[in-house]
DNA sequence: GTACATTTGACAAATATTGACAAATCACTT
DNA sequence: AAGTGATTTGTCAATATTTGTCAAATGTAC
């Protein structure tokens, strides 16, 4: 359940960049790139919307990978989270 | 965007039962749950499933209405939200 | 007015998250 | 096997968030 830190590899590794490299136009530690592309740690929006623009990518691609990581996250693992999905776009429909 | 809120709400109510009362079966302050009814502080996973109890309603009505909440406040606002339920929903299903 | 229920705002304590660093591990070359 | 650079892992303190309590304010009915 890690699909924005998969895609960002991906993506890196397209480009046959580093760790360093990405992580210093980010302004972070490799170490915590490292743990982003593995999920171990989240990305700030506006970290998505940075490598967005630095691989040449959609930022609407990432940031609903984005979302999406945040969402499954944040039910993983409860038996009802598949009701609970359902049930939120139902209400999310309803409230537009 | 509080459903549970407003459901436990209405439960309390259709019992005749005051914040004063509900609250100290749940060992928590009036100020509380008043907080908790109105969707300005969550509630835990233990205690949704103590009301269930409570008041005498299905724990998984409850809880599904508990998850969506927590799922809708993490993308509410968010641009994408509609896109990143669908991508959730979908990466759910393609875990099981 | 009083009495009681609920709400609000401020606060401290507990918990979780963050970024930084050093050390460990891995992959490749010699 | 040793050396080199990339990546991963674990730990730590700083920061941020969450949780619950309390006192005061507000609302509601008598």
């Amino acid at each position: 359940m890690n699909s924005l830190g998969e895609r960002i590899r991906k993506l890196r590794e397209s480009k046959s960049l580093l760790l360093r490299q990405v992580a210093a136009y980010l302004e972070i530690d490799t170490a915590l790139l490292s743990k982003m592309e593995r999920g171990e740690r989240k990305l700030t929006r506006d970290q998505v919307v940075a490598l967005s623009k630095h691989f040449g990518v959609e930022e609407k691609d990432l940031l609903t990978l984005w979302l999406s990581d945040k969402i499954l996250n944040s039910v993983k693992d409860d038996k009802y989270a598949a009701l609970a999905l359902n049930k939120a776009t139902e209400l999310l429909i309803n409230k537009a």
